[in-house]
RNA sequence: GCCCCCGUAGCUCAGCGGAUAGAGCACCGGCCUCCGGAGCCGGUGGCGCAGGUUCGAGUCCUGCCGGGGGCACCA
């Protein structure tokens, strides 16, 4: 089913191609009509004639009738009033559609997304949030349009605290080890660690000939270290599924996977003559960087003490995803003071001609969590905020609410319920904001079930389905006819059109927060409707229209929803 | 010093070069013989500053002011 813009699209496209090739018509979502065109000066300016006078001439190339009335209006804009029977037929096939009106890519890309990536043996917390929760929502978003994702949590399982965490997991005692980290306590664990390297120069110089005998390959300091890994991975599982997190143990291919593809890394950029010694490093220099003093800024592959540093892995990274795993899109989800590290790796691996043009490179950059002081967001004693304990305190205050609100709700429901909706409160909160920008985290605001929240649009959609449980009769839809007589109807059915278009701006920017206020928009003109158009106390086809919004408005906010990660419950 | 990101209502945020800049929260005023009032309807209130490009600028460009980040061997 074509979505009713690409409809309109091609019409207009069309009528101004005939007066001047190539224009775009600038087809827009209007406040005042349903669609405007807003291309036609643009047209009258290269043609340098009046744009009254080209609007009519488009207008005179415009076969649109059957579809929408279409009028000049101000300088020369094109209003476009959908007509009845267009939108009716467009909204039918909608709500018999289980995509909701959204069509397959044209190709399957295999697209690879990079994220949430904590560190081995050290607690998620909420700077892993943003990471974890925008990766999956646009690893949903991908596999919903047929792409084959292959998403990449890159693990910091890898580098010189191994040495002191091995030592350190040898003086407890394997078992003792295993039991601290098994329980989620990472942090301690790593504490403990650091404060004996610090403070004790014996177990220093141990921790140096771990980390010696690690990159060495000796098997009984891998097998130890495997078992920090191991018991990391599935800790960190443990988060991702409270979480409602797709990424899997499976997805975990950490730094140390691409350790033995570092030293063909140097040896390449070698051969390729973009490697430059600079103070004992082995360096490229991209072009268009630059340091403090004005001087090219180079990227270290290969340190001076012949360590590498997470530029050759990285860079392996990049081979390994467009080589192998022969990915047309590669996707980072990092946070944004990483951009200048990115955009030189990116150079750089285009310039080894690792990258073909052809591949989709990007950093998908985001800002901070900040505190309601606008700093980076700590605790009240200045600690890091464990994301597990973020998802309890959600769980906590949403079943607070839920308690409140619904005295009688069994327990286990209950409980259920407000795990759901804090999952809900917490993505939508992170993901409702434009990614790159910084964001102020405040909990009661992102789990109040009132205004621009996750609750609220469950909310809207557990009162959808709550009427559709009441209907004692199956319903037809197939052959549903929409007069929306109603104002409000008519506003939820141009709504329920236009998820495409959501899509479309999601995709194309890779921003989830346009998906959010798509689905906000939709559920405040259902809740509109809700109110002046009874439902089940309608009779005949006015009746039949109205079940058939509520179900197409509840299959949107469903699909939409889950696309963010978040599930809607039938009722709460 | 150079580079990147960001300054929109009291607060938190939308806004794809288009017409009169939109929401949410808070505040004020309305709306329950009716499907879940967790709601709906209405009101008060705003583009950091100065230039420029454009038929048209919150949006693009330049400068300034303010905030954050990056700039050679930590990742």
């Amino acid at each position: 089913m074509p979505a009713t813009y690409d409809v309109l699209f091609a019409r207009l496209a069309s009528a101004f191609d005939a007066v001047s090739p190539g224009a775009d018509p600038v087809l827009r979502p209007s406040e005042r009509v349903d669609y405007q065109a807003n291309g036609v000066m643009g047209v009258a300016k290269t043609l340098s004639r009046p744009p009254r006078e080209v609007a009519a001439e488009i207008v005179r190339h415009l076969d649109i009738a059957d579809i929408a009335d279409v009028e000049i209006a101000g300088p020369g804009f094109l209003n476009i009033t959908l007509n009845p029977a267009f939108v009716s037929s467009q909204l039918r096939a909608v709500v018999n559609d289980a995509r909701t009106g959204i069509s397959l890519s044209e190709r399957s890309r295999r697209v690879v997304i990079d994220y949430s990536a904590p560190n081995v043996a050290k607690e998620m917390h909420v700077g892993h949030l943003r990471s974890t929760v925008i990766g999956d929502s646009l690893a949903r978003i991908y596999r919903f349009l047929g792409d084959t994702v292959i998403p990449r949590n890159h693990v910091g399982d890898w580098g010189t605290p191994f040495g002191m965490l091995i030592e350190h997991l040898l003086d407890l005692g394997e078992d003792s080890a295993v039991s601290t980290l098994s329980m989620g306590d990472l942090d301690s664990f790593y504490r403990a660690a650091r404060a004996k390297f610090d403070a004790d120069d014996a177990f220093k110089e141990r921790s140096r000939q771990r980390v010696v005998l690690l990159q060495g390959g000796d098997m009984e300091t891998n097998r130890l270290w495997r078992i920090l890994v191991d018991q990391s991975v599935a800790y960190f599982q443990e988060v991702y599924d409270k979480l409602d997190v797709t990424m899997t143990p499976s997805d975990v291919v950490g730094e140390s996977f691409y350790n033995p593809l570092l030293d063909g890394v140097v040896h390449d950029l070698a051969a390729a003559g973009l490697l430059v010694d600079s103070d004992g490093a082995k360096c490229v220099f991209p072009a268009g960087f630059e340091n403090r003093d004005g001087e090219p800024l180079p990227l270290i592959v290969q340190k001076s003490d012949e360590g590498f540093g997470y530029a050759a892995t990285d860079l392996a990274a990049v081979r390994d995803r467009v080589g192998t795993l022969r990915a047309d899109a590669v996707y980072y989800v990092v946070g944004a003071p990483q951009a200048q590290h990115f955009a030189m790796v990116f150079a750089t691996a285009r310039a080894a001609g690792w990258l073909p043009e052809s591949v989709r490179c990007e950093h998908i950059a985001f800002g901070n969590v900040l505190g309601s002081d606008r700093k980076m967001f700590k605790t009240r004693s200045g600690q890091t905020v464990k994301l597990i304990e973020l998802i309890d305190e959600a769980t906590e205050r949403a079943d607070a609410a839920l308690r409140q609100r619904n005295p009688d709700m069994d327990i286990a429901e209950r409980q259920t319920l407000a795990l759901s909706l804090a999952r809900a409160a917490l993505k939508y909160a992170d993901l409702s904001n434009e990614r790159q920008k910084d964001y102020v985290f405040d909990l009661d605001r992102m789990v109040a079930f009132e205004g621009d929240t996750g609750p609220y649009l469950c909310y809207a959609h557990a009162r959808i389905q709550s009427i559709l449980r009441r209907l004692d009769e199956p319903v037809s839809l197939d052959d549903v006819t929409f007069s929306l007589d109603d104002p409000s109807a008519r506003s939820l059915a141009l709504g329920l059109l236009r998820f495409p278009e959501a899509m479309a701006a999601t995709v194309n920017t890779n921003q989830p927060h346009r998906l959010c206020n798509y689905l906000f928009d939709l559920a405040q003109r259902f809740t509109s409707f809700y109110e002046a158009c009874p439902v089940l106390t309608a009779q005949g086809n006015e009746r039949r229209e109205r079940l058939a919004l509520c179900v197409g408005t509840a299959r949107v906010l469903a699909t939409g929803l889950s696309l963010l990660g978040i599930s809607a419950p039938d009722r709460m």
